[in-house]
DNA sequence: CTGAAAGCGCTAACAT
DNA sequence: ATGTTAGCGCTTTCAG
């Protein structure tokens, strides 16, 4: 490599040292170790600096230190509106301590994520994984290699921040039996979410505690569409309630109900999970309440924690949550079995839809 | 520094070499310019390197050859709507051309902007600005650091991809003169916001060219909250349609109207901007249709085309829109001036309300 | 409190 | 086609 006698770009450590009359280990410590340095010389350092328009390089930093100073947040859909207020809590959090953040999406897809990972692991301090569609143990071989800190994932032994949605569900079932409904449906989401699980088991051991019939209707991909199409299963059904497996599939069906002439919550009541579009649906949602943002500052913040000691084993946040009550339920419709035949759709399809719906 | 002999966490290149029996510039070579290599070289040298678990380290990389294989993407708030698409398309695009993303969000503060471009500055090959909201020469200060890319905002000399709402706004505007509005009202965004200008002056021109009067209701920030305090005004203005800076901001009119009992479009028209929740508000909004997602991508394509000749010079995108026609507009109603009284609020607040529209 | 100097892991001339 | 070697810019012992 030739000498590069010219001024590059940016002024590096040895041209502030020269212009400051110091050695570059006193440049060096006016920036990471003021401390160690004659406040005198620190400010003089700073002056100087400042004036060449010095900026530490991070990249030679981080090869001397093994210290990136960054983070990895991936979630599985960036444009799912549960994810933005939980990017910004992280960023925010990361932000406050110096952290950059990378973001990566995976797209749903466990592969992607498995690169994405792989990727990461080699230019950051620790990763944040969000809802991760990755078997555990492909986890734990990523965790082995950089602390990761997952977010609505439980896997023992990997620290994590849990948004516990089964008590906000309990409560979800509870108000729907206090108004009387007695045979209610899950529509379900993503099936390797560990919330998808968690939101599952809840309904039906509440269910079974109130005495409520439950039927399951599957959506697999979170999404307003994915709602919409679920109504006439739903409809088929003859439930007089139904809870979501989050507010964007819970506001397709409240599309799709609107569309097929089913008044809201006169004739069946919806509610959602996550509270993240709800104030914004009509009629407002009843949901359960989930502080998002809360769960992204707090997953960073165990990860710098983490950073800091490693002798943080096995942690495990749980955020509570709760039901809001908005104005998509009501009491119990008289009829407790709606026929499909009132939809154009015909008879016969719904009851192919109808057959399904105990899949799962 | 003390000799390290101890296996470190990952293997070093020099360790994949001594297996190999190589040389370290070898192993080098098999990963960044395998074209170089005999390939039964470059075989043995992956083989040996994939069994030890070799990985590049990037910091050492960068450090030498000065890139860094990261991008950084701002925004000014990630959990507004109109962004995830975007950082989604931007994200795929990076990823395709083996690029890490940062991103940042600046909470719509011009200062936080500023400080995390001076950030990413230091650590990206180049950025991607979206939507903004630094000063013109502040922009360019950081353009002189690093290649940036801007979206939604027109700064000359800059690369930039805008999108063109308005031809949509202008299409948007005939609309509503078609179905016989006479009178209709802006809801503007931010005032730093390139595209509100953009948006402002399209419809000024626009209403104009129709014969159309315009009063503007300043909205400030684009939140659906921000929509929801704007109906008293709107409905004092006399106006039978309205036009809002984005849907989020239109969703919230939509809201508001609703619970004042104003029936859209019976009484009044309303139309969005960007359509990215357009189809999940209810009614159905009519809005002006923008790609954003293309937007993204586009930006950084763009970036890299930058960064890969360095002569792409004032390069200018423009993606065009179009008004999507849903069901939030209609024939103007009959009585051309609503009073503000059948509001709870009185006249008085109405009328101070009333005048404060015609200020921005 | 400050300086000298040895690397961090990799790439890129320059040899061969 | 492959090896040698000199840095990239910074941090950090170790001396003084």
């Amino acid at each position: 490599m030739p000498e590069t006698e010219a001024p590059r770009g940016t002024p590096t450590i040895r041209e502030v040292a020269d212009a400051a009359g110091v050695s570059r280990a006193t440049v060096s410590r006016a920036f990471s170790r003021p401390e160690l340095l004659k406040p005198s010389t620190v400010e003089h350092v700073q002056a100087i600096a400042g004036r060449l328009g010095y900026t530490p390089n991070v990249a030679a930093r981080a090869l001397s230190t093994g210290r990136y100073a960054t983070l990895a947040l991936v979630v599985p859909d960036i444009a799912n509106p549960f994810f933005p207020p939980l990017v910004r809590g992280a960023q925010q959090a990361a932000d406050q301590a110096g952290y950059c953040v990378f973001l990566g999406d995976s797209d749903e897809s466990p592969a992607r994520e498995d690169v994405l990972l792989g990727r990461f692991a080699g230019q950051v301090e620790g990763i944040v994984s969000a809802s991760s569609r990755l078997a555990a143990q492909v986890v734990r071989r990523h965790a082995d290699r950089r602390p990761v800190v997952l977010v609505n994932r439980d896997i023992k032994g990997i620290p994590r921040v849990l948004i516990d949605t089964a008590s906000g569900i309990t409560a979800a079932v509870a108000h729907l039996a206090e108004l009387g409904h007695r045979r209610i449906a899950y529509v379900s989401g993503p099936q390797t979410s560990w919330s998808n699980q968690q939101r599952r088991r809840a309904i039906q051991r509440a269910s079974s505690a109130s005495g409520l019939e439950l039927v399951t209707v599957a959506a697999r991909r979170p999404t307003y569409d994915s709602g919409v199409a679920r109504v006439l299963d739903l409809l088929a059904s003859g439930v007089t309630g139904v809870v979501a497996f989050d507010d964007v599939v819970a506001q397709g069906i409240l599309a799709g109900l609107a569309t097929a002439g089913v008044s809201v919550p006169d004739q069946l009541s919806v509610i959602g999970c996550d509270d993240v579009v709800a104030a914004t649906t009509s009629p407002p949602l009843t949901t359960v309440s989930a502080r998002t943002d809360e769960a992204g500052r707090f997953a960073v913040e165990l990860l710098l924690r983490v950073l800091g000691s490693s002798d943080v084993r096995d942690a495990r946040y749980v955020l509570d949550t709760r039901l809001i009550v908005r104005a998509t339920t009501g009491p119990a419709a008289k009829i407790a079995s709606r026929s499909a035949n009132r939809t154009t759709s015909g008879g016969g399809r719904a009851m192919q839809a109808g057959r399904k719906i105990f899949g799962s």
